[in-house]
RNA sequence: GGCGCCAUACCCAAGUGGCUAAGGGAGCGGUCUGCAAAACCGCGAUCACCGGUUCGAUUCCGGUUGGCGCCUCCA
Protein backbone atom coordinates (compact mmCIF):
# COMPACT_ATOMS: atom_id res chain seq x y z
CA UNK A 1 0.00 0.00 0.00
CA UNK A 2 1.24 3.46 -0.75
CA UNK A 3 1.77 6.08 1.88
CA UNK A 4 -0.72 8.40 3.14
CA UNK A 5 0.76 11.82 2.51
CA UNK A 6 -0.31 15.23 4.57
CA UNK A 7 0.10 18.99 3.55
CA UNK A 8 1.34 19.80 6.55
CA UNK A 9 0.84 23.71 6.87
CA UNK A 10 3.91 24.20 9.26
CA UNK A 11 6.43 22.85 6.81
CA UNK A 12 4.05 24.04 4.04
CA UNK A 13 4.80 20.66 1.94
CA UNK A 14 3.44 16.93 1.91
CA UNK A 15 4.78 14.67 4.38
CA UNK A 16 4.75 11.03 4.99
CA UNK A 17 1.97 10.91 7.73
CA UNK A 18 3.47 9.03 11.20
CA UNK A 19 1.29 8.22 13.88
CA UNK A 20 2.44 8.99 17.36
CA UNK A 21 0.66 5.80 18.22
CA UNK A 22 0.61 2.91 16.03
CA UNK A 23 -2.77 2.73 14.15
CA UNK A 24 -4.33 5.37 15.83
CA UNK A 25 -4.64 9.35 15.09
CA UNK A 26 -5.61 12.45 17.15
CA UNK A 27 -7.42 15.20 15.73
CA UNK A 28 -8.55 18.23 17.16
CA UNK A 29 -10.52 20.64 14.94
CA UNK A 30 -11.65 24.21 15.80
CA UNK A 31 -14.87 24.38 16.21
CA UNK A 32 -17.34 27.49 16.25
CA UNK A 33 -17.67 30.49 18.45
CA UNK A 34 -21.69 29.45 18.71
CA UNK A 35 -23.13 32.60 18.80
CA UNK A 36 -25.05 32.64 15.38
CA UNK A 37 -26.29 30.15 13.09
CA UNK A 38 -24.11 27.79 10.62
CA UNK A 39 -23.20 28.64 7.58
CA UNK A 40 -21.77 27.13 4.32
CA UNK A 41 -18.25 27.94 5.58
CA UNK A 42 -18.68 26.30 8.51
CA UNK A 43 -20.37 23.01 6.89
CA UNK A 44 -16.73 22.84 4.74
CA UNK A 45 -14.98 22.60 7.68
CA UNK A 46 -17.31 19.95 8.49
CA UNK A 47 -17.30 18.16 5.76
CA UNK A 48 -13.12 18.13 5.09
CA UNK A 49 -12.72 16.82 8.59
CA UNK A 50 -15.13 14.23 8.13
CA UNK A 51 -13.63 12.79 5.29
CA UNK A 52 -9.94 12.63 6.59
CA UNK A 53 -11.25 11.13 9.48
CA UNK A 54 -12.95 8.82 6.84
CA UNK A 55 -10.14 8.01 5.00
CA UNK A 56 -8.14 7.07 7.92
CA UNK A 57 -10.53 4.81 9.08
CA UNK A 58 -10.67 2.73 5.93
CA UNK A 59 -6.97 2.74 6.50
CA UNK A 60 -7.61 0.76 9.74
CA UNK A 61 -6.43 3.80 12.06
CA UNK A 62 -8.52 4.35 15.32
CA UNK A 63 -9.81 8.16 15.14
CA UNK A 64 -9.91 10.09 18.29
CA UNK A 65 -11.99 13.13 17.28
CA UNK A 66 -12.46 16.28 19.31
CA UNK A 67 -13.48 19.74 18.27
CA UNK A 68 -14.76 22.50 20.73
CA UNK A 69 -17.40 25.29 20.93
CA UNK A 70 -16.46 28.21 22.39
CA UNK A 71 -19.45 29.08 24.43
CA UNK A 72 -18.46 32.18 26.37
CA UNK A 73 -16.81 35.12 24.45
CA UNK A 74 -17.48 38.79 24.18
CA UNK A 75 -19.30 38.11 20.69
CA UNK A 76 -22.09 35.80 23.00
CA UNK A 77 -21.99 38.30 25.23
CA UNK A 78 -23.06 41.10 22.81
CA UNK A 79 -25.84 38.51 21.69
CA UNK A 80 -27.35 37.66 24.77
CA UNK A 81 -28.17 41.27 24.93
CA UNK A 82 -29.56 41.68 21.51
CA UNK A 83 -31.80 38.57 21.65
CA UNK A 84 -32.85 38.97 25.37
CA UNK A 85 -31.01 35.51 26.35
CA UNK A 86 -28.37 35.17 29.01
CA UNK A 87 -25.12 33.64 27.23
CA UNK A 88 -25.63 30.48 28.15
CA UNK A 89 -28.71 29.91 26.25
CA UNK A 90 -26.90 31.71 23.10
CA UNK A 91 -23.98 29.27 23.23
CA UNK A 92 -26.53 26.09 23.68
CA UNK A 93 -28.97 27.44 20.99
CA UNK A 94 -26.53 27.71 18.09
CA UNK A 95 -24.37 25.14 19.09
CA UNK A 96 -27.88 22.65 18.69
CA UNK A 97 -28.49 24.39 15.49
CA UNK A 98 -24.56 22.94 14.53
CA UNK A 99 -25.15 19.90 16.09
CA UNK A 100 -28.62 19.23 13.73
CA UNK A 101 -26.54 20.72 10.93
CA UNK A 102 -23.60 17.89 11.04
CA UNK A 103 -26.81 14.93 11.96
CA UNK A 104 -28.28 15.81 8.48
CA UNK A 105 -25.03 15.75 6.55
CA UNK A 106 -23.91 12.44 7.78
CA UNK A 107 -20.84 13.87 10.50
CA UNK A 108 -19.63 11.28 12.13
CA UNK A 109 -19.67 11.38 16.07
CA UNK A 110 -17.34 13.82 17.46
CA UNK A 111 -15.98 14.30 21.10
CA UNK A 112 -17.39 17.43 22.06
CA UNK A 113 -15.96 20.05 24.77
CA UNK A 114 -17.22 23.58 25.71
CA UNK A 115 -14.56 25.74 27.29
CA UNK A 116 -17.32 26.78 29.97
CA UNK A 117 -16.77 22.88 31.41
CA UNK A 118 -13.20 23.43 31.30
CA UNK A 119 -11.96 26.61 33.43
CA UNK A 120 -9.57 24.44 35.70
CA UNK A 121 -7.35 23.16 33.11
CA UNK A 122 -7.20 26.86 31.50
CA UNK A 123 -6.73 28.35 34.38
CA UNK A 124 -4.20 26.14 35.50
CA UNK A 125 -2.17 26.38 32.18
CA UNK A 126 -2.80 30.38 32.35
CA UNK A 127 -1.30 30.12 35.98
CA UNK A 128 1.91 27.57 34.88
CA UNK A 129 2.32 30.44 32.17
CA UNK A 130 2.65 33.12 34.62
CA UNK A 131 5.26 30.81 36.84
CA UNK A 132 7.44 30.66 33.80
CA UNK A 133 7.68 34.09 33.02
CA UNK A 134 5.78 33.84 29.80
CA UNK A 135 2.75 35.64 31.05
CA UNK A 136 1.44 38.71 33.55
CA UNK A 137 -1.14 39.35 34.99
CA UNK A 138 -2.54 43.50 34.87
CA UNK A 139 -5.62 44.55 36.69
CA UNK A 140 -7.32 41.11 36.67
CA UNK A 141 -6.32 40.41 33.23
CA UNK A 142 -3.35 38.01 32.05
CA UNK A 143 -1.36 38.90 28.92
CA UNK A 144 0.91 36.20 27.15
CA UNK A 145 4.32 37.56 26.91
CA UNK A 146 4.67 36.63 22.58
CA UNK A 147 8.82 38.33 23.39
CA UNK A 148 9.50 35.37 25.79
CA UNK A 149 8.62 32.52 23.23
CA UNK A 150 11.55 32.47 20.65
CA UNK A 151 9.61 31.00 17.72
CA UNK A 152 6.55 32.97 17.50
CA UNK A 153 5.55 33.26 13.86
CA UNK A 154 6.78 29.97 12.71
CA UNK A 155 3.30 28.45 11.45
CA UNK A 156 2.20 31.74 9.45
CA UNK A 157 5.82 33.14 8.46
CA UNK A 158 5.99 36.62 10.48
CA UNK A 159 8.24 37.63 13.13
CA UNK A 160 7.54 40.02 16.20
CA UNK A 161 8.27 43.12 13.83
CA UNK A 162 5.49 42.23 11.23
CA UNK A 163 3.44 41.67 13.83
CA UNK A 164 3.93 44.65 15.34
CA UNK A 165 3.92 47.02 12.41
CA UNK A 166 0.73 45.33 11.49
CA UNK A 167 -0.97 46.21 14.18
CA UNK A 168 -4.17 48.02 13.00
CA UNK A 169 -6.12 48.64 16.34
CA UNK A 170 -5.78 50.66 19.07
CA UNK A 171 -3.13 49.07 21.77
CA UNK A 172 -4.38 48.60 25.54
CA UNK A 173 -1.62 50.56 27.06
CA UNK A 174 -1.66 48.02 30.03
CA UNK A 175 0.14 45.32 27.85
CA UNK A 176 3.72 45.51 27.90
CA UNK A 177 4.13 44.95 23.67
CA UNK A 178 0.91 45.37 20.97
CA UNK A 179 1.46 41.46 20.03
CA UNK A 180 1.03 40.14 23.52
CA UNK A 181 -2.37 38.62 23.63
CA UNK A 182 -4.41 37.92 26.17
CA UNK A 183 -5.04 34.67 28.00
CA UNK A 184 -7.55 35.86 30.81
CA UNK A 185 -9.72 38.33 30.73
CA UNK A 186 -11.26 40.18 33.88
CA UNK A 187 -15.02 40.50 33.86
CA UNK A 188 -16.91 43.64 33.46
CA UNK A 189 -20.22 44.26 35.57
CA UNK A 190 -22.80 42.25 34.72
CA UNK A 191 -21.02 40.07 32.40
CA UNK A 192 -20.91 36.44 33.10
CA UNK A 193 -17.41 35.43 35.22
CA UNK A 194 -15.72 32.75 36.64
CA UNK A 195 -13.35 32.73 39.89
CA UNK A 196 -9.19 32.79 38.84
CA UNK A 197 -6.45 33.80 41.37
CA UNK A 198 -6.57 36.96 38.84
CA UNK A 199 -10.10 37.73 39.71
CA UNK A 200 -13.47 36.99 38.77
CA UNK A 201 -12.85 36.87 34.12
CA UNK A 202 -13.51 34.32 31.36
CA UNK A 203 -10.26 32.73 29.40
CA UNK A 204 -9.46 34.52 26.48
CA UNK A 205 -9.97 33.08 22.50
CA UNK A 206 -6.48 31.40 21.77
CA UNK A 207 -5.86 29.37 25.38
CA UNK A 208 -8.97 27.22 25.34
CA UNK A 209 -8.28 24.87 22.44
CA UNK A 210 -4.75 24.83 23.95
CA UNK A 211 -6.25 23.47 27.33
CA UNK A 212 -8.56 21.60 25.74
CA UNK A 213 -6.44 19.93 22.94
CA UNK A 214 -4.13 18.78 25.61
CA UNK A 215 -6.16 17.34 28.43
CA UNK A 216 -8.09 15.29 25.54
CA UNK A 217 -5.45 14.29 23.55
CA UNK A 218 -2.05 14.79 25.14
CA UNK A 219 0.93 16.97 23.71
CA UNK A 220 2.27 15.72 20.30
CA UNK A 221 -0.74 14.94 19.40
CA UNK A 222 -0.99 14.04 15.63
CA UNK A 223 -3.59 16.61 13.57
CA UNK A 224 -4.48 19.71 14.67
CA UNK A 225 -7.44 21.02 11.98
CA UNK A 226 -8.75 24.45 10.84
CA UNK A 227 -10.40 27.23 8.58
CA UNK A 228 -6.87 28.67 7.03
CA UNK A 229 -8.19 32.18 8.24
CA UNK A 230 -7.37 30.82 11.60
CA UNK A 231 -3.56 30.25 10.58
CA UNK A 232 -2.89 33.78 12.04
CA UNK A 233 -3.24 34.91 14.90
CA UNK A 234 -4.84 31.75 16.30
CA UNK A 235 -2.84 28.95 16.03
CA UNK A 236 -0.17 31.29 15.90
CA UNK A 237 -0.90 31.95 19.42
CA UNK A 238 -1.88 28.25 20.49
CA UNK A 239 1.49 27.20 19.57
CA UNK A 240 3.10 30.10 21.58
CA UNK A 241 1.15 29.05 24.63
CA UNK A 242 1.21 25.44 24.20
CA UNK A 243 4.97 25.17 23.38
CA UNK A 244 5.83 27.38 26.19
CA UNK A 245 3.74 25.31 28.49
CA UNK A 246 5.14 22.36 27.74
CA UNK A 247 8.57 22.99 26.16
CA UNK A 248 7.79 20.82 24.00
CA UNK A 249 6.65 20.00 20.35
CA UNK A 250 2.90 21.04 20.09
CA UNK A 251 0.51 19.10 17.56
CA UNK A 252 2.82 17.30 14.72
CA UNK A 253 0.93 17.97 11.46
CA UNK A 254 -1.53 21.18 10.87
CA UNK A 255 -4.44 21.01 8.65
CA UNK A 256 -6.08 24.06 6.83
CA UNK A 257 -8.90 24.35 5.26
CA UNK A 258 -9.87 27.06 2.19
CA UNK A 259 -12.61 29.63 2.51
CA UNK A 260 -16.31 29.25 1.01
CA UNK A 261 -16.61 32.43 -1.10
CA UNK A 262 -19.46 34.19 -2.58
CA UNK A 263 -18.66 36.09 -5.83
CA UNK A 264 -15.12 35.82 -4.53
CA UNK A 265 -15.54 37.12 -1.08
CA UNK A 266 -15.11 35.47 1.64
CA UNK A 267 -18.31 34.15 3.12
CA UNK A 268 -17.87 35.13 6.48
CA UNK A 269 -20.49 36.44 9.59
CA UNK A 270 -18.90 39.71 9.85
CA UNK A 271 -19.62 41.06 6.09
CA UNK A 272 -23.39 38.98 6.59
CA UNK A 273 -22.44 37.11 2.91
CA UNK A 274 -23.13 34.04 3.99
CA UNK A 275 -26.18 31.65 3.36
CA UNK A 276 -27.09 29.34 6.41
CA UNK A 277 -26.77 25.39 6.07
CA UNK A 278 -30.08 25.69 7.53
CA UNK A 279 -31.63 27.03 3.81
CA UNK A 280 -29.28 25.37 1.94
CA UNK A 281 -30.66 22.31 2.93
CA UNK A 282 -34.03 23.12 2.66
CA UNK A 283 -33.03 23.58 -1.16
CA UNK A 284 -30.74 20.53 -1.90
CA UNK A 285 -29.86 17.60 -0.38
CA UNK A 286 -27.05 16.87 1.93
CA UNK A 287 -24.99 14.82 -0.67
CA UNK A 288 -25.51 17.35 -3.56
CA UNK A 289 -24.29 19.57 -0.96
CA UNK A 290 -21.02 17.13 0.41
CA UNK A 291 -20.29 16.67 -3.16
CA UNK A 292 -20.08 20.49 -4.45
CA UNK A 293 -17.65 21.06 -1.38
CA UNK A 294 -15.49 18.25 -2.11
CA UNK A 295 -15.00 18.72 -5.34
CA UNK A 296 -12.83 21.34 -5.11
CA UNK A 297 -9.40 20.41 -3.39
CA UNK A 298 -9.89 21.13 0.71
CA UNK A 299 -7.40 23.54 0.59
CA UNK A 300 -8.51 26.05 -2.03
CA UNK A 301 -11.22 28.37 -1.65
CA UNK A 302 -14.72 27.11 -2.98
CA UNK A 303 -17.26 29.51 -4.99
CA UNK A 304 -20.30 29.09 -3.78
CA UNK A 305 -23.55 29.87 -5.94
CA UNK A 306 -26.67 27.60 -6.23
CA UNK A 307 -26.40 27.52 -9.74
CA UNK A 308 -23.09 25.31 -9.31
CA UNK A 309 -24.81 23.32 -7.13
CA UNK A 310 -27.55 22.34 -9.46
CA UNK A 311 -25.08 21.70 -11.73
CA UNK A 312 -23.66 19.22 -8.91
CA UNK A 313 -26.93 17.55 -8.27
CA UNK A 314 -27.04 16.26 -12.41
CA UNK A 315 -23.88 14.85 -11.40
CA UNK A 316 -25.15 13.16 -8.79
CA UNK A 317 -27.91 12.36 -10.47
CA UNK A 318 -25.86 10.40 -13.42
CA UNK A 319 -24.65 8.47 -9.90
CA UNK A 320 -27.89 7.52 -8.91
CA UNK A 321 -29.01 6.35 -12.45
CA UNK A 322 -26.43 4.01 -13.09
CA UNK A 323 -26.83 2.51 -9.94
CA UNK A 324 -30.24 2.07 -9.93
CA UNK A 325 -29.98 1.18 -13.73
CA UNK A 326 -27.35 -1.56 -12.91
CA UNK A 327 -29.38 -2.89 -10.18
CA UNK A 328 -32.34 -3.81 -12.75
CA UNK A 329 -29.55 -6.03 -14.27
CA UNK A 330 -27.33 -8.00 -11.62
CA UNK A 331 -29.56 -7.89 -9.32
CA UNK A 332 -28.88 -8.39 -5.57
CA UNK A 333 -25.27 -10.25 -7.21
CA UNK A 334 -22.64 -9.55 -4.30
CA UNK A 335 -18.85 -9.35 -5.68
CA UNK A 336 -16.02 -7.37 -4.24
CA UNK A 337 -15.19 -3.97 -5.53
CA UNK A 338 -13.17 -4.10 -8.36
CA UNK A 339 -9.16 -3.56 -8.11
CA UNK A 340 -8.18 -1.42 -10.29
CA UNK A 341 -10.72 1.30 -10.26
CA UNK A 342 -10.02 1.05 -5.97
CA UNK A 343 -6.54 1.39 -6.03
CA UNK A 344 -7.10 4.54 -8.49
CA UNK A 345 -8.93 5.82 -5.59
CA UNK A 346 -7.21 5.10 -3.05
CA UNK A 347 -3.64 6.44 -5.42
CA UNK A 348 -5.89 9.93 -5.03
CA UNK A 349 -7.18 9.52 -1.40
CA UNK A 350 -3.74 8.86 -0.03
CA UNK A 351 -2.40 11.79 -1.37
CA UNK A 352 -3.58 14.24 0.82
CA UNK A 353 -6.92 13.32 0.53
CA UNK A 354 -7.17 14.30 -3.00
CA UNK A 355 -11.24 13.95 -3.03
CA UNK A 356 -11.62 16.08 -7.02
CA UNK A 357 -9.29 13.12 -8.35
CA UNK A 358 -11.34 10.01 -6.11
CA UNK A 359 -14.69 11.53 -7.64
CA UNK A 360 -13.21 11.67 -10.87
CA UNK A 361 -12.27 8.14 -10.37
CA UNK A 362 -16.34 7.70 -9.00
CA UNK A 363 -16.92 8.90 -12.70
CA UNK A 364 -15.13 6.22 -14.53
CA UNK A 365 -16.62 3.75 -12.71
CA UNK A 366 -20.29 5.10 -13.62
CA UNK A 367 -19.42 5.46 -17.27
CA UNK A 368 -17.96 1.74 -17.15
CA UNK A 369 -21.42 0.33 -15.26
CA UNK A 370 -23.63 2.68 -18.22
CA UNK A 371 -21.49 0.79 -20.99
CA UNK A 372 -22.03 -2.77 -19.79
CA UNK A 373 -25.36 -2.40 -19.19
CA UNK A 374 -26.08 -1.86 -22.94
CA UNK A 375 -23.72 -4.35 -23.64
CA UNK A 376 -25.10 -7.64 -23.46
CA UNK A 377 -22.37 -9.38 -23.96
CA UNK A 378 -21.31 -7.43 -20.40
CA UNK A 379 -19.94 -10.38 -17.73
CA UNK A 380 -22.51 -9.47 -14.76
CA UNK A 381 -19.39 -10.65 -12.41
CA UNK A 382 -17.47 -7.97 -13.27
CA UNK A 383 -20.38 -5.46 -13.60
CA UNK A 384 -21.35 -6.15 -10.02
CA UNK A 385 -17.60 -5.67 -9.19
CA UNK A 386 -17.99 -2.14 -10.55
CA UNK A 387 -20.91 -1.49 -8.69
CA UNK A 388 -19.51 -2.84 -5.45
CA UNK A 389 -16.33 -0.38 -6.13
CA UNK A 390 -19.05 2.70 -6.82
CA UNK A 391 -20.62 1.86 -3.39
CA UNK A 392 -17.82 1.66 -1.33
CA UNK A 393 -16.30 4.77 -2.82
CA UNK A 394 -19.50 6.79 -1.77
CA UNK A 395 -19.80 5.02 1.44
CA UNK A 396 -15.99 6.41 1.75
CA UNK A 397 -17.02 9.76 1.54
CA UNK A 398 -19.21 9.69 3.50
CA UNK A 399 -22.61 9.77 0.74
CA UNK A 400 -25.19 8.72 2.75
CA UNK A 401 -28.62 8.42 0.13
CA UNK A 402 -26.84 8.00 -3.21
CA UNK A 403 -28.19 4.09 -3.12
CA UNK A 404 -30.69 4.35 -0.22
CA UNK A 405 -34.05 4.12 -1.99
CA UNK A 406 -33.50 1.37 -4.31
CA UNK A 407 -31.60 -0.57 -1.28
CA UNK A 408 -35.14 0.30 0.17
CA UNK A 409 -37.71 -0.82 -2.25
CA UNK A 410 -35.44 -3.84 -3.58
CA UNK A 411 -36.29 -6.11 -0.53
CA UNK A 412 -39.75 -5.60 -0.93
CA UNK A 413 -43.07 -7.46 -3.08
CA UNK A 414 -43.08 -3.83 -4.40
CA UNK A 415 -40.17 -4.12 -6.79
CA UNK A 416 -41.68 -7.18 -7.85
CA UNK A 417 -45.01 -5.91 -8.67
CA UNK A 418 -42.79 -2.87 -10.57
CA UNK A 419 -41.44 -5.94 -12.80
CA UNK A 420 -45.10 -7.15 -13.43
CA UNK A 421 -46.09 -3.90 -14.48
CA UNK A 422 -43.05 -3.04 -16.82
CA UNK A 423 -43.82 -6.73 -18.10
CA UNK A 424 -47.52 -5.68 -18.45
CA UNK A 425 -46.41 -2.84 -20.31
CA UNK A 426 -44.12 -4.32 -22.81
CA UNK A 427 -47.08 -6.13 -24.24
CA UNK A 428 -49.07 -3.26 -24.98
CA UNK A 429 -45.51 -2.17 -26.87
CA UNK A 430 -45.20 -5.30 -28.34
CA UNK A 431 -48.87 -4.59 -29.64
CA UNK A 432 -48.24 -0.88 -30.14
CA UNK A 433 -50.90 -0.47 -27.96
CA UNK A 434 -49.34 3.37 -27.12
CA UNK A 435 -52.38 4.37 -24.94
CA UNK A 436 -52.09 1.48 -22.31
CA UNK A 437 -48.62 1.24 -22.02
CA UNK A 438 -48.53 4.81 -21.64
CA UNK A 439 -50.98 4.35 -19.17
CA UNK A 440 -48.74 2.27 -17.41
CA UNK A 441 -46.16 4.63 -17.30
CA UNK A 442 -47.78 7.94 -16.27
CA UNK A 443 -49.81 5.89 -13.23
CA UNK A 444 -46.59 4.39 -11.93
CA UNK A 445 -44.80 8.31 -12.30
CA UNK A 446 -47.46 8.93 -10.17
CA UNK A 447 -46.06 7.09 -7.74
CA UNK A 448 -42.90 8.53 -8.61
CA UNK A 449 -41.47 5.34 -10.20
CA UNK A 450 -40.23 6.34 -13.41
CA UNK A 451 -39.03 4.02 -16.41
CA UNK A 452 -36.76 4.21 -19.14
CA UNK A 453 -36.84 1.91 -21.96
CA UNK A 454 -32.93 0.79 -23.23
CA UNK A 455 -31.89 -1.47 -25.66
CA UNK A 456 -31.35 -4.23 -23.21
CA UNK A 457 -35.08 -3.87 -22.11
CA UNK A 458 -36.61 -1.40 -19.18
CA UNK A 459 -35.68 0.11 -16.01
CA UNK A 460 -36.95 1.85 -13.49
CA UNK A 461 -35.55 3.94 -10.65
CA UNK A 462 -37.22 6.21 -8.21
CA UNK A 463 -37.43 10.00 -8.48
CA UNK A 464 -36.43 11.81 -5.27
CA UNK A 465 -37.67 15.58 -4.61
C1' G B 1 3.10 48.26 4.12
C1' G B 2 4.11 42.96 6.12
C1' C B 3 3.00 37.59 5.70
C1' G B 4 0.78 33.87 2.60
C1' C B 5 -2.16 31.44 -1.37
C1' C B 6 -3.75 31.09 -6.42
C1' A B 7 -3.97 31.50 -12.25
C1' U B 8 -5.41 24.64 -16.55
C1' A B 9 -11.33 24.49 -22.18
C1' C B 10 -17.58 28.19 -22.30
C1' C B 11 -18.19 27.17 -16.56
C1' C B 12 -16.32 24.08 -12.38
C1' A B 13 -11.96 21.18 -11.65
C1' A B 14 -7.62 17.11 -10.95
C1' G B 15 -2.79 16.82 -12.43
C1' U B 16 3.38 13.46 -7.45
C1' G B 17 9.42 16.89 -14.57
C1' G B 18 8.72 12.49 -19.53
C1' C B 19 2.95 8.20 -21.53
C1' U B 20 -3.72 10.40 -25.28
C1' A B 21 -3.38 17.23 -19.65
C1' A B 22 -8.57 13.11 -15.27
C1' G B 23 -13.59 13.98 -14.15
C1' G B 24 -18.38 16.87 -13.90
C1' G B 25 -21.76 20.65 -16.05
C1' A B 26 -23.21 23.32 -20.52
C1' G B 27 -22.98 23.19 -26.08
C1' C B 28 -22.79 21.00 -31.07
C1' G B 29 -23.15 16.44 -34.29
C1' G B 30 -24.59 11.25 -34.32
C1' U B 31 -26.60 6.24 -32.29
C1' C B 32 -30.62 3.86 -29.69
C1' U B 33 -36.03 5.00 -29.32
C1' G B 34 -43.51 4.67 -30.92
C1' C B 35 -42.98 8.89 -27.65
C1' A B 36 -40.32 10.23 -23.08
C1' A B 37 -36.17 9.79 -20.03
C1' A B 38 -31.53 7.88 -19.43
C1' A B 39 -27.32 6.07 -21.79
C1' C B 40 -23.57 5.42 -25.61
C1' C B 41 -20.14 7.37 -29.70
C1' G B 42 -17.81 11.77 -31.75
C1' C B 43 -16.15 17.25 -31.38
C1' G B 44 -13.00 20.90 -28.20
C1' A B 45 -6.74 23.46 -24.10
C1' U B 46 0.06 26.60 -28.02
C1' C B 47 -1.82 24.91 -19.20
C1' A B 48 -1.90 34.04 -17.69
C1' C B 49 2.78 36.43 -19.68
C1' C B 50 8.40 36.81 -19.87
C1' G B 51 12.99 34.66 -18.67
C1' G B 52 15.98 30.58 -16.39
C1' U B 53 17.37 25.33 -14.89
C1' U B 54 16.91 20.54 -17.64
C1' C B 55 17.92 15.96 -22.92
C1' G B 56 12.76 17.25 -21.61
C1' A B 57 8.64 22.09 -17.69
C1' U B 58 1.45 22.61 -16.80
C1' U B 59 4.83 20.71 -12.99
C1' C B 60 11.10 23.35 -10.44
C1' C B 61 13.43 28.69 -9.88
C1' G B 62 13.11 34.18 -10.79
C1' G B 63 10.29 38.26 -12.62
C1' U B 64 5.60 40.60 -14.67
C1' U B 65 0.35 40.99 -14.71
C1' G B 66 -4.22 39.70 -12.52
C1' G B 67 -7.23 37.59 -8.39
C1' C B 68 -7.88 36.04 -3.22
C1' G B 69 -6.83 35.45 2.08
C1' C B 70 -4.57 36.89 6.88
C1' C B 71 -2.40 41.13 9.80
C1' U B 72 -9.88 43.27 14.30
C1' C B 73 -13.78 38.71 15.10
C1' C B 74 -13.76 34.59 11.77
C1' A B 75 -14.48 27.88 9.94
Amino acid sequence: MTSLKIYNSMSRKEEEFKPREPNKVSIYACGLTAQGPPHIGHIRGAIVFDIIRRWFIELGYDVEMVQNFTDIDDKIIAKADTEGLSSEDVAKKYSTAYLTVLDKLNILPIHWCRVTEEMDSIIEMVATLIDKGHAYAVDGDVYFKVSSFKDYGKLSGRNIEDVRSGYRIEVDERKQNAEDFALWKSAKPGEPSWASPWGPGRPGWHIECSAMSLKYLGKDFDIHAGGNDLIFPHHENEIAQSEAYLDSEFAKYWVHWGSVTLGKEKMSKSLGNFFTAEEILAEFDPDVLRMFLISTDYRSPVDFSRERLAQTSTAVARIKNAYTRVKSVIGDAQSDPDTAYWGKFSDAMNYDFNTSAAIGVMFEVVSEINKSIDDTSADNAVTASLCAALVKMADTLGFMNLFSDTVKIDNDLSADLIQAAIRWRQIARETKNWAISDAIRDDLKALNISLQDGANGTTWKIETQ
